[in-house]
DNA sequence: CGAGAGTATTTCTACTTTCAACAAATTGGC
DNA sequence: GCCAATTTGTTGAAAGTAGAAATACTCTCG
């Protein structure tokens, strides 16, 4: 039997308590945070998006782009906008340059929304996440996901292709 | 001012990156293990269920007990299990003591299901986040972990009402 | 016993997200 | 210049999810 790796053996008792202790806080902790944020009308994922719009220059930046950056599948992106634009935080131009692009561009009204909800997601950071971990973890932390995900990009294009 | 926490200042360098590591990791880590385990035609989550199905006595379990170890909504879990039940991989039962209650009951064929997807999701965890941590790493997540889970267990019962 | 309170689960409603087209615009070869 | 292939972004239908209301029991206590 020359297949493929038959490695597959189960996780050690240190390897599932790692992987368990880090999928089973995760999830709480997103739900939390998620909770945390609903006052401001957003949620974790729509935050997320009108930061990279945020960060972007002139607060503006091609549909492609901010889906990307957001870890989104264009669809989606285009579905939320619809209803950003509705909520008066977004508005969509066409792209000179190419006319098949639109450009997302955050609003005077979108860019106090996101200054008013970053002071409590931030103290939500810290108070769930930050706040429990020393420097040393800190770096730790960096290190360790910085490398998962380096291995994600170069393991398989695959999965990454959020189309 | 004896108010509040007005300690909302903005996460330091090394604060952010531990924290824009991690949930970009995160989110990419998640993607990969659901494309990984599609070939199964499972879920993260619905994975998720069914392990916690199998571990039960009998393999057998009422629906809200299901519903909170799997940390989902209960009727989210009467769908999900709608769908298996169609698959063949479980199947209800009232509970004789408590004829309001229903029992989650994995199938053989369920049994099956989940035994042929395993190895395959293991070796997943392994490639994808696993096998890029040394062991102090596995230590120092679970400890990191297992304490933001504790921290959110005592901050607020909250969020945590999966109710 | 029987009314009212409480519990377990499903169903209903209102989104949100995904998936599979689709139109429009651009690109590149010939 | 012309046509096929690709890229950009949108759409509508289908699937998924959360939370409230509905349903069907059980329990408690007078």
């Amino acid at each position: 039997m020359p297949a493929k790796k038959i490695e597959s053996k189960w996780l050690s008792p240190k390897e599932l308590k790692a992987w368990r202790s880090y999928i089973v806080a995760s999830r709480g902790l997103w739900d939390a945070m998620e909770a945390d944020l609903a006052p401001h009308e957003l949620s974790m994922s729509d935050y997320e998006i009108l930061v990279h719009l945020s960060e972007a220059p002139d607060r503006q930046i091609r549909m492609s782009e901010l889906a990307q950056s957001a870890m989104i599948s264009k669809s989606r992106l285009s579905h939320r906008m619809k209803v950003m634009e509705n909520a008066g935080w977004v508005r969509r131009e066409v792209c000179k340059m190419d006319k098949r692009g639109q450009f997302a561009i955050m609003t005077d009204k979108g860019w106090k929304a996101i200054v008013k909800a970053a002071p409590d997601h931030v103290e939500s950071i810290r108070s769930r996440f930050i706040d429990h971990l020393t420097v040393k973890d800190q770096e730790d932390l960096a290190r360790i996901f910085e490398r998962v995900s380096e291995k994600m990009r170069e393991q398989f294009g695959d999965s990454c292709a959020t189309e």
